[in-house]
DNA sequence: ATGGTAGAGGATCTA
């Protein structure tokens, strides 16, 4: 199974690059973020055209997030929904439709689009670490780390020093602090590997760049993209690539596509 | 000197 996961950052913008992508790169599973487009308009036709199922959770003008599958695509999921150990209790809502879930081919895939967190400090700062914890709750709840299990997204955090430009020019900034470390971490060890990092230990290998300035031309980026798999999954991994040639040309999304494969 | 660019929407807000 090949699977992806790419920001396309408005699937309206983005559908031509995106149907190309498709074509060429021939994932049986894409987990799209920043779809920005709610579930009425979701552009189902273009996929199914392609061969693909999809489940969309978005509700239009930020965040959204989808999955496209041509190995199946069932009992899909949007948002966190209710505690199943106390539906009463502060149920963590939807929170800005940044996850959806379904079953493909076997896998318990979720696409995942973690907040910003804007600035150190500030009550988005907070609510990205609170969501981490979410999604940390949400997986013990509906599903075992013994399972096939995939989370793939956009998780707006670099995982360690060799997943950033300039360590030192980011020292203290979003997406490299210890705290959103520390949150994403407690996700992995939940069960979860970093499928990249089992095939690459290289430093400077990157998933996002900043439009501006010319970053993607002067190689400042950072690696925030993620394909984290179960253990069952990560025995099996034979490959991964960030597709960097879908970050140049025309309207591209700011950042490039995350392949893996899986063996069957 | 918080710039620089892109997307959505129709003024700014978000990233």
């Amino acid at each position: 199974m090949r699977i992806a996961t790419w920001n396309v950052n408005s699937l309206n913008a983005r559908l031509p690059r995106v149907e190309e992508w498709l074509a060429y790169a021939q994932p049986d599973v894409l987990c799209m973020q920043e779809t920005k487009v709610a579930d009425a308009a979701f552009p189902a036709m273009a996929f199914s055209a392609l061969g693909y199922e999809t489940a969309s959770h978005g509700d239009g003008r930020w965040n959204g997030v989808a999955i496209a599958s041509r190995v199946g695509l069932s009992d899909v999921v949007g948002g966190f929904g209710a505690s199943a150990a106390d539906p009463a209790d502060a149920a963590p809502d939807d929170r800005g439709a940044r996850l959806v879930a379904a079953t493909c081919g076997g896998v318990r895939v979720h696409s995942v689009y973690v907040p910003n967190g804007r600035s150190v400090g500030s009550e988005h700062y907070a609510a990205k670490l609170s969501w981490l914890e979410d999604l940390r709750a949400y997986l013990e709840r509906t599903c075992a780390p013994g399972d096939d299990v995939a989370v793939c997204g956009d998780f707006n955090v670099a995982p360690e020093d060799r997943d950033v430009w300039d360590p030192a020019a980011m020292e203290g900034s979003t997406h490299v602090t210890e705290p959103e470390r520390a949150a994403l971490a407690a996700v992995q060890a939940w069960g979860l590997s970093d499928a990249f990092r089992l095939c690459y230990q290289q430093d400077q290998l990157f998933t996002w760049w900043d439009y501006r300035a010319g970053n993607f031309h002067k190689h400042m980026g950072l690696r925030i993209d993620l394909v984290l798999v179960s253990k069952s999954l990560a025995e099996r991994v034979s490959g991964a690539l960030v597709d960097r040639n879908a970050r140049k040309g025309k309207q591209p999304s700011d950042h490039a596509p995350v392949l893996v494969d899986i063996d069957r």
